[in-house]
Formats: structure tokens, C-alpha cells, sequence
DNA sequence: CTGAAAGCGCTTACAG
DNA sequence: CTGAAAGCGCTTACAG
């Protein structure tokens, strides 16, 4: 069934019937009327491809999330799509694997769908370098900066995670631990002209809370690299408390590593807080229902979501690039002991 | 760009683009080296409206995942993800909310991407009542049973949800508890022609595992409902210790509703599980992290993958609609005491 | 093996 | 306000 059959059983043509269900302006009340009534009578539904296809603009906008797993994204995800529901605007989601790649995908979209504006959660500083620019439509990149990407068309919301991570850190350091290893992410793929990712900045946050407090800090010995998932996590601080049995915290890049670690910890006979603090990133809802609720760096999930929505509405708009960072929180639980 | 870009750059016509960029035999190794050759330089991505418009047949399958957050679906589709990639077979994802209708959504993908098969992850019988005769291609509903659903091209594997509660019952009254709070999803929107739902099998297990042993239950005073989540466990958790402080075991309907429970539990100092038992059902990943680690019934992610695609791809080729049970497992963890 | 042409189901200037 | 027509970017019989 096709427009075609709408215009036929109404008497009217498909131009008309394409017309009303757009919306557009300039047709009687009366076509709309019969015209609605065949197709709910009919039950016609549009076909997208042709009308992608016809459409020189998109009326929506998209949300590419990077990490299906990801709880973090997934709660900022539920307050955008909320946001645009409440402005009228549609809204397309598209889930992709934590390697796969969201510029490609979002080139694609850029071509087919033709957004109005693309939000992604999460990417890789390589592949925005690469291919961002097949990337049209205004973007913001929401949890990792953007700024010295350079790009007109690319905003960016974000955390700052040298200093997120050199809170968490501190927080142990002041806690009177001394010997705190770190479970990060791929911090090794150092190129340059890419910039620092994510865990390299989270990585220069633990150096710079020792620094600060004139304590000495070795990454090669002290962190260690892992999925961010709970194997990653659990696997990580049983190679940290092999390496280094005197440790008497971890801090680990993210909620997700850390609960892992804290069955790894659990599992070697070592109490938590008692002989083994630990401290997470990230904030996700999971970590309030953790025993011992985990003490974590919270990324502000409603600002996120919000300030990301409302800048690339306004990019939409004409205005131009802008780089935000949104506060965090340190979230004390019950991972933590106070040394002495 | 467009094919015809490509067609003029090349010095061959749109056709013979096309039959090289989907592989068509009857055309020269000199064309095709050329075709390739020119879309390699140019970058070009053939436009998927255009392509999907005009097939009579797409080339791939789809699986629509209810529920992002879903750790067992999320389990499942990584496995049939790789089973298609083995097979040399295409594979769209399409995740919706808990709430939104995937007959609808597999209605309008069946409409446009025309795809070969499509696997659902978690359903609604009523949805699939009332509209799943507007889905044509060969199905398969994992993890929910159809068989009594009777449509032709609709298949199921699943796991026995009355013999799962059964057992995971079965399992706290022969440790002795005879006080059991049963945490469950909806199961009052009853209605003879819809069958039974998931919630309803289970909450029969678990009369069925009381009446085996001669012991009474009611559910109207022993079970509550709540949301498939933490949160959903954790006040369901609060409201029947509250009706019955005596209770010495909880059964909740997922996992991730125990470990909300378990953290109620905790907040009220109870002990778990030397005050209060708990059994979860699924099987994620999440549960064998917990503190204490989840005692649970694991469904089979892997087989329902594999039989899920597998009888699939056995449909696709002409075969029937057939409805398969998948063996589950409980899984004994530290949650469990047994009495005296 | 290759090209010219019809057509998938829509949208949107262009006339009237 | 409405209709006839062109065209979006592809695929695929149909000839040759």
C-alpha cells in the first residue's frame, strides 16, 4: 500500500495526500479530513526510504551513543530523548559497539537521514580527526571534549577529567593512602597531533593530586590498563594486588571496572574499606546499590544531557561552536577508609 | 555523490556500477577492477533509501531488542551478532524502550529493509495478538514462548518460565524457609485470550513448587510487582519486609531486581543471607559480581542464541514454525542459607 | 558483458 | 487550494 492507494480511495491526488501528511500549509480542511480518514481507515504508513530519499532536510535530529552497556550514556540518552519529545522534535537512536566507529556511522546518517543535528555520546578523538569531516549537520560530543579538535561544526559537553580524577585521587591521598593502584583505560595510544584521550587525562589527574601533595607517583607501576566492563575490572585489581600486595586502595576509571575490583578484592580474602578502599568514576545508578556503596567521581548526567540538547538546538539555530564543562561530584559512599 | 559520479569517472553506465557494487555475476574483472577502483578514490557509499526502495528483497536479517538496558538480551545479541558475521550475513540492531511496541517497529522494518528474518529479544503477547499478522518474513521470538500465539511464521525459544520459578522456589523451601516474599513483574493484567505472561509462568512455578511440598502460598500476600530494575527491587524489597518481617527469603524475577533487593535488605541491617535469602533468575553477568555472589537460574544466552538463529535460517530456507524450550541452570551462589 | 530505460514511493516547485 | 510532472539514487528486466 502506497500513497498512491490514499489518493485513489480519497479522490484526491498524492500530491495532495503528500501534503497532508506533511503538514504543509495550503489545503482545505476538507481534503485533510477525507484525506486522514482513508489513511487511518487503510492504516497507510508512509514509506520512509522514499521520503528520506525525496527529503532535502531532515525535521529530526540523532543520537549516536557509543557502548549499547554504557549506564552512564544510558541515563543522559533517557533525559535527551525526554528533552525532545518536550520541544516536538523527533529524535533517531542509533546504538553502536564500543569499536565501532561513530563517525563513519555518523557520515552515513549525515547523508540518509539528513539531521538536524547529531548528539553522540562517547567517541574516540582518532576518528573524529579522520572523518569528521563528512560529517555536515551541527554536532556536540557529548563526555569528551572537543575544543581542540578544531571543527565549526562540533560542540562539545564535557567532564573535566584531569580534574575529576585528580579529585578521586586526592580524596585517597588525604584519606592517608599511599599506595593506591589505578585501573584505566587504553592510555598507551599516545600519538600527539590526537591530543590526550580520556583515561590519558584521567591518568595526568592522579599525577597531578601526588604532585600536589609532594608524592610520588609512577603510572608504569601503579595503573594498569582494562576493559571497562566488570571482567576488565575484576581482572585489572588482581594484577595490581599481585604486582603490589601492600596496596591499600585502588581507584579504578569507571563504576563498572570498580565493581568488578571489588569482587576481585572480596575474592582474595581482603575486606573492603577495611584492607582495600576503592573508589570509582562515573557515577552510574548501579553504584548506589553496590555493598559497600561505592564512593565515585559523578558526572553530572542531567546537565550533560541538558546543556548538550540545548547547545546544538541553538547551533541548529546558526550559533557557532561552543565548548562547555560541567561540574562534578564527588560522591562519598562507603568504599573509603580513613587511614588511623 | 551518486553512482552516476561514479558511472561517468569510471567511463561505465549506472547499471554496471550497480552490478558491481552488489556483486552481480555477468560482468567483466575489467569493469569491476575499474568500478572498484573509481569507488575506492572517490569514497563512495551507495544511498541505502535508494537501494532499499527499489529491492523486492533485502539481503540481511534483524533482530529487535526490547529493552536497552537489558544485560541478557545485550548477552544474547553479541553472541547471534557473531554467529551472522560467521555466516557471511548481514544484521541491522534495533533497540527500543521497555515500553515502546517492537510488532510495530518489526511492521515497519519488514516494510522497508524487507530483511530476510527477524529475531525479537524479549516481546509482549499482547502485542504480538494484535498486530504481528502485519509481519510477513520468518520470525523468531527468543526468550518468550509462541507457540500457543499460532502463527505460521513465528517461531520461539525459550526457557520453561513455570519449571525456572519452580526450581528456583523449590530450591529456598528445601533449605528450609517456609516465609518467602516473591518479587514479580506485572502479572495482574490477566486476560484469558493473551495467555499467559512471563510474570504469571512464574508466579505458577512458584505455587506449583509450594504445592509439591504441601505447603501453602498466596500470592496476593506473599508477591509483589515492580519495575525489571534496581530500583524496582530495592522498594519492592522495602514493601514486603514491611507486610511480613518474618520473611526469611526473597525470590526476585531478575536479577537486577535482586540486587536492588539486596541492597534494601542491607539498609534495614539485615544480614544476607544469614537474616534474609535471595534468588534472582537470568543468569547476567552482574549477578556472579555481587556480595554476596547471586544464587540464581541462568538462562542459556548461548543456546538461545544459537537455536534462535539457527531455526531462523532453517525458516528463511521453507521450514515451519517450531517452539523450543531451552534447558536452564540454577546456579548456587552465596546468597542462599540453609536453615538449621 | 553492457547500456538505456522503467520504476520503487515519495516531495515539491510549477501552473492553474 | 489542487493536480500533473519532474526527480531523489538506486536496481533490474530487456535488448543487443
Amino acid at each position: 500500500m502506497t500513497i498512491k492507494d490514499v489518493a485513489q480511495r480519497s479522490g484526491y491526488s498524492v500530491g495532495t495526500v503528500s501534503r497532508v501528511l506533511n503538514g504543509s500549509s495550503g489545503v482545505s480542511k476538507a481534503a485533510r479530513d477525507k484525506v486522514l480518514a482513508v489513511v487511518e481507515e487503510l492504516g497507510f504508513k508512509p514509506n520512509s526510504n522514499a521520503r528520506q530519499l525525496k527529503l532535502r532536510e531532515g525535521r529530526g535530529y540523532s543520537i549516536i551513543v557509543k557502548g549499547v552497556g554504557n549506564r552512564l550514556f544510558a541515563g543522559i540518552v533517557e533525559k535527551m530523548q525526554r528533552m525532545f519529545k518536550d520541544a516536538g522534535r523527533a529524535v533517531d537512536i542509533y546504538y553502536l559497539e564500543e569499536d565501532s566507529d561513530e563517525v563513519d556511522l555518523a557520515a552515513q546518517v549525515c547523508r540518509e537521514r539528513k539531521p538536524l543535528g547529531i548528539l553522540f555520546l562517547g567517541g574516540n578523538r582518532e576518528n573524529f580527526v579522520r572523518r569528521f569531516s563528512a560529517v555536515t549537520c551541527p554536532c556536540v560530543l557529548v563526555t569528551t571534549r572537543a575544543d581542540t579538535l578544531g571543527f565549526p561544526n562540533l560542540s562539545s559537553v564535557s567532564t573535566d577529567d584531569v580534574a575529576g580524577a585528580a579529585q578521586a585521587m586526592g580524596h585517597l591521598l588525604d584519606a592517608g593512602h599511599r599506595a593506591v593502584g589505578v585501573i584505566g583505560g587504553d592510555s598507551r595510544t599516545f600519538t600527539p597531533e590526537m591530543d590526550y584521550n580520556t583515561s590519558q587525562l584521567r591518568l595526568i589527574g592522579c599525577q597531578q593530586a601526588h604532585l600536589q601533595r609532594g608524592l610520588p607517583f609512577d603510572p608504569d607501576r601503579q595503573s594498569v590498563q582494562a576493559r571497562y566492563s566488570l571482567e576488565g575490572g575484576y581482572e585489572a585489581a588482581g594484577r595490581l594486588l599481585d604486582r603490589s600486595p601492600d596496596l591499600t586502595a585502588i581507584l579504578a576509571m569507571s563504576d563498572i571496572m570498580a565493581i568488578g575490583a571489588i569482587r576481585a578484592i572480596h575474592d582474595r580474602g581482603l575486606r573492603i574499606p577495611e584492607d582495600v578502599s576503592i573508589v570509582g568514576y562515573d557515577g552510574i545508578e548501579q553504584a548506589a546499590y553496590c555493598i559497600p556503596r561505592l564512593t565515585t567521581i559523578q558526572q553530572n548526567a542531567d546537565r550533560l544531557a541538558r546543556r548538550g540538547v540545548d547547545i546544538l538546538l541553538q547551533q541548529t539555530d546558526g550559533g557557532g561552536a561552543v565548548h562547555e564543562i560541567i561540574p562534578f561530584q564527588l560522591i562519598c559512599g562507603e568504599s573509603v577508609r580513613t587511614m588511623k
